[in-house]
RNA sequence: CGCGGAGUGGAGCAGCCUGGUAGCUCGUCGGGCUCAUAACCCGAAGGUCGUAGGUUCAAAUCCUGCCUCCGCAA
């Protein structure tokens, strides 16, 4: 059971090991764009290729699904980043449960986000960890897990591709211990667990009055989706990519543009400065700093606010 | 019919309202200055103004259809 790009690797590695998948299940399908067109999830996508079943339940409670789940009669249920939550019958069914790919050193960053709350807390380092799952959400008692270092300069992106190879290699390894009997159980230490919430619209809303490695976390943390924005001139301004320039230097203007030059946007936060390379201008592509500078959007003095909408 | 923005030399934009000589910041090429340079100076090349019609003496600009791209929201 899986959704996004991060499950997809899962299940490649699964496939690859010569594991026998019996079915795949994975959210419905979505009206997604411009157009409300529906598009498959990476997991949907990788199972049609490999001539899969596919099963896209509204939901896992009711009859309905009960009987699915005993026709399938699988042995062992892998769940990666599916988006719903298992009721306790389908937990209990396989005869050797259900086992999840979490993308954290649980028990810390439980919850939805944790790779993005990761890099925006700053941590030096995360990783994945595998788990036998309960009925609270990644409660359930660890298996295995591997530490993935945070690079400075690994925005979301990066840091994901990296998660979910680890953790995909780290899946297959797990069940090999598994079916041998080698497994072991431990617990969470829950007075240490810490929750990676769900990133919703306010986590985008940057603000300049604050330290420049915060901010220049939390950038990355949202880059390439969904993206810190801003307010310039009346429009929202998202930024793709910064710099860490400066850590010190106090400024009484938080958010006024200091410079613009080698294709750089400097802007002062309250303690220290970051430089804007690569940006998303409301109504416009995704274009460089330097782009927007030639384009005479924007230039020292300039004032970049809080967006409040 | 969810809301909105945009198609103008290689890039990002201005010009459109109030039709009449193709503009700006860069890039590229050539030359100059300099110990040197991503700096500075001089010069050059490069545009069917998305597309098809319409109005007009005249359309990037006004009107209509079509195509394409993008942002937001989900």
């Amino acid at each position: 059971m899986g959704t996004p790009d991060f499950a997809r690797s899962s299940l490649e590695a699964l496939l690859d090991a010569g594991a026998d998948v019996i079915g795949v299940l994975t959210q419905p399908d979505k009206p997604k764009g411009r157009k409300m067109q529906l598009i498959p999830s990476p997991v949907k996508a990788c199972a049609i290729e490999h001539n899969l079943p596919v099963y896209q339940p509204k939901t896992l409670r009711g009859e309905e699904f009960a009987a699915l789940l005993a026709q399938l009669a699988p042995d062992m249920i892998v769940v990666v980043a599916y988006g719903k939550i298992l009721p306790e019958n389908v937990l209990n069914f396989p005869k050797y449960g259900c086992i999840n790919v979490h993308g954290s050193l649980l028990p810390k960053y439980r919850g939805a986000a944790p790779i993005q709350r990761a890099i925006i807390d700053g941590e030096r380092e995360t990783g994945v960890t595998i788990q036998c799952m309960d009925v609270g959400i990644d409660t359930g008692d660890m298996l295995a897990k591997v530490v993935v270092p945070i690079d400075l300069t690994d925005d979301f992106e990066t840091l994901h591709d990296k998660m979910a190879d680890a953790g995909a290699k780290l899946l297959v390894e797990t069940i090999e211990k598994i079916e041998d009997g080698t497994a072991v159980r431990e617990k969470q230490d829950d007075l240490k667990s810490t929750y990676a919430a769900k990133i919703e619209n306010p986590d985008c809303i940057l603000s300049f009055d604050g330290e420049a490695m915060n901010i220049y976390n939390r950038i990355r943390g949202l880059s390439p989706f969904p993206l810190c924005v801003v307010e310039h001139k009346d429009r929202a301004l998202k930024i793709i990519r910064a710099e860490l320039v400066d850590t010190v230097n106090e400024h009484k203007n938080p958010g006024e543009v200091i410079k613009c030059a080698n294709g750089r946007i400097e802007v002062a936060c309250r303690v220290g400065s970051i430089a804007i390379t690569h940006l998303l201008p409301e109504g416009k592509s995704r274009m460089t700093a330097a782009d927007y500078i030639n384009g005479r959007k924007i230039a020292a003095g300039d004032f970049l606010r809080v967006l409040d909408r």
